[in-house]
DNA sequence: CGTCATTTTGAGGTATTTCAACGAAGGTGG
DNA sequence: CCACCTTCGTTGAAATACCTCAAAATGACG
């Protein structure tokens, strides 16, 4: 789960949304000279399991660039159901809020460490360096693609297939693996079910479809490894 | 449905992503010029009916801002369904793309007009106009926000629940209503099943119930009445 | 005014939700 | 180190809501 970047200084890191000529799915980085720009703006903060980041409806002070662990960005409804909205990992931004105020509480899911930058001054400097803010461009792009993704997984009918969704997802997105085919899984199997939108109970028993056919494997709570990756690729494209 | 600015440029509107000191959920508009910075760069568009902007899969090569009209984003997928992406109105962006090509289709829903401007370009002026960029920025963030709302909708189970939602959100997120308690709605009701994740005999059996249960009306095919606003409201967010 | 697409209506099938209860796991304190 | 407790995950059975298929009615457009 640990993917640091070289140095300790905060990194942003998408998907160009034009073209690189440098090859393929090359990803950007900051240079050393915005890493530490950034780096006086901001705060380390480490953060236990389950520690809050910040409240839905509170004043948005600070913007956060997750730099180690796992989060969970959710939001309670009133029928006492909770949604969550987005996980997210080393690179991530959150904290974008709308006029003012977070729209979502955001969570530890592991002991974790984030930059905490003051909008303040960050919209200051990025108004003097625009590659650094084409930077921040990119990455809010790279989001908006994703929770694009997460409405597509949302939209299918078939638990089984949302569940194989959701992990193509995790595994595309984060670091190339550890072990191959095999895809950790640093959030609990509620949170999972609040990210697709089913109920735990339906959850269990896709996932338990899923292991009787002999597509996955659940190794220990927090990882499950691939065993049928054509049928497991063929659920999650299908659709 | 037209709401277009002063003069005939492009411009970007979105919700700041930090509190303003001029009072509430002010929009963000570009200065002049900046609107001419962007003309010179862009080619404008009408597009008929039914028109296609680009198709998924395709090279990324420009930028689009929907000036007037509407558009819808679209993927049309191995089973045969169809999902909308999202509804884009005057000031929208769309044409981010993933790796160089575009994600989904884009069609228009009525005659419309929109910029186009070329990748290349843009990113050169982004670069050394940071001002100009912070309004992408902002824009690309409100919409972020507004795929999150989406999820949300989709999320929910109950059918007249997730058009009521629609409805919210098409009545916040544009122009405020020429005549009060209607709302425009440019696009076909099979549009709106394929946004919200329902099949279109669901759609209109809901549409129905709210109907007669006297919540809404329809006034021609082309826009609905708010009949009972306080139950309207609830559905909308009791979620 | 005719044709075609969209929308509506009907009946049956199927998936998930719900409610309830059991089992397992993790954390805490004695 | 063990016992307790709380949270999380699983399983079962019934209910609900949407989906599918098929066909009629409405509406749009040339």
């Amino acid at each position: 789960m640990t993917r640091r970047s070289p140095t300790d200084f905060p990194s942003l890191r998408a998907i160009p949304f034009i073209a690189t000529k440098t090859g393929g799915g090359v990803t950007r980085l900051l240079t050393d000279r915005q890493r530490q720009e950034l780096a006086t703006l901001s705060t380390r903060m480490n953060v236990s399991s389950r520690g809050i980041v910040y409240r839905m409806g509170g004043p948005a002070a600070s913007l956060f660039i997750c730099a180690d662990g796992a989060f969970k960005s959710y939001r309670d409804l009133p029928s006492g159901r909770r949604r969550v909205a987005a996980f997210l990992f080393a690179d991530d931004l959150f904290g974008l809020a709308q006029a003012g105020k977070y729209v979502n509480t955001v969570q530890a899911i592991m002991p974790s460490t984030c930059y905490r930058i003051p909008m303040e001054s960050l919209t200051a400097v990025l108004r003097h360096d625009a590659e650094l803010e084409f930077h921040f461009l990119c990455k809010v792009t790279h989001e908006l693609r994703e929770s694009q993704r997460r409405s597509f997984i949302i939209g299918r009918r078939s638990a089984a297939g949302r569940i194989a969704m959701f992990l193509h997802m995790l595994e595309n997105n984060n670091a190339p693996e550890v072990t191959p085919d095999v895809i950790p899984l640093p959030m609990s199997r509620s949170d999972i079910a609040n990210y697709v939108g089913l109920s735990p109970e339906a959850m269990s028993r896709a996932t338990g479809q899923l292991t009787r056919d002999g597509i996955i494997k659940f190794e220990g709570a927090h990882a499950v490894r691939i065993l049928d990756r054509e049928r497991y690729d063929r659920l999650a494209n299908e659709f």
